[in-house]
DNA sequence: GAAAACAGTTCGGTGACCGAACTCTTCTGC
DNA sequence: GCAGAAGAGTTCGGTCACCGAACTGTTTTC
């Protein structure tokens, strides 16, 4: 990344930004990141990104400190990918990008997901705060829900759409939870 | 864009954002567009991006109804670039990804330059909220100016850099203000 | 212990990006 | 007006990133 292909002479935070966040797939790796993603197949089924791309997008991420790697929890322990606290941080970005989409380019039938604050299930303005307790939300009570927008689930879909089929905590493991074995996977 | 290297499958609003704005230089575009630059080589020369993408960057932009392109005031009409309401509400994801690089990739020095509520000359918290009043700055209220990290003015600084060493409101045309000829540059 | 699933790697083709040079229009000075 | 200069793109060849598909080696399950 270094010199060749990075924003020479820029020298403004948003540059120094964008060489590690602005490269194609990498802002939605970070959403399904956000959304308790981990394992390199699960980005690779629901992003459907090239495994060479999402190769080198989590190493980028992983040596900028953005994403930790580690063992996984559990019987099966391959390698996961979290967001470490400077990755967390980035939450105010990807939810404004996310605002300005849903604003500008609604999808027919409203949105497909929405945010909602934990508490009260209310969901949260374009700012981030919740329309009902006015507060402004930390990531970790933020809830990602179906919206009226999406599409009814299909035998076909990923596990990570399915998942994300009933309301999710951002940050808590989607898929891979399961402290002795696999027990996420409803019925094959 | 369209089909071919668009973000195929994804149905996500973030997804439908990164079509327009995630492509290489299009955000430093943007930043600059609410710096107050507007005309082509002012961008060129600032971002020291190749002509031929600023062209294709700012094209995009147009259509996609992000900038507005018209002929400039004055008598020197040559047709300048403008952000549309649209584009105007891309300030907070622009201001989250610009406190995120500050905050984890901080320049030698401090900042080189600080984001200022207009009123009280008070700096914006990362939320983009004045640190003084506590009230949320629309973007018309917010001054960009020289922060601690900023070099000092060297004489072979672009038009922009050189306009930048001083408070400026954004949204504000940077350089091609004069009603009538020019009067930006100080001396030649 | 065999078979399946997983996490990457390799590979050839295609498109994007890069810097430099070039063209055409618009403006300025006389 | 007219010549010269500057601004706004366009063109061009080389390089790099991205794409999809197939492949490899390890881990996990049966």
């Amino acid at each position: 990344m270094t010199l060749p292909r990075d924003y020479r002479g820029q020298t403004c935070a948003l540059a120094r930004s964008m060489e590690i966040v602005g490269e194609r797939w990498t802002l939605l790796i970070l959403r399904d990141a956000f959304y308790g993603v981990r394992r390199f197949g699960e980005f690779a089924g629901h992003l459907g990104v090239p495994r060479a791309v999402l190769t080198d997008r989590l190493a980028t991420l992983t040596e900028a400190g953005v994403l930790a790697r580690g063992p996984g929890t559990g019987t099966g322990r391959r390698e996961v990918y979290g967001l470490t606290p400077k990755g967390v941080a980035l939450w105010p970005a990807v939810r404004a990008l996310t605002a300005w989409g849903e604003e500008f380019h609604p999808a027919e039938g409203g949105p497909r997901r929405v945010f909602l604050h934990a508490g009260d299930e209310a969901p949260l303005d374009p700012d981030g705060r919740c329309t009902a307790c006015g507060a402004a939300v930390p990531v970790q009570d933020v809830l990602v829900a179906p919206g009226p927008g999406l599409a009814p689930p299909a035998p076909d879909d990923d596990p990570v759409t399915a998942a994300l089929a009933r309301p999710h905590r951002l940050l808590t493991p989607l898929l891979t939870t399961a402290p002795s074995g696999r027990s996420t996977k409803g019925s094959p």
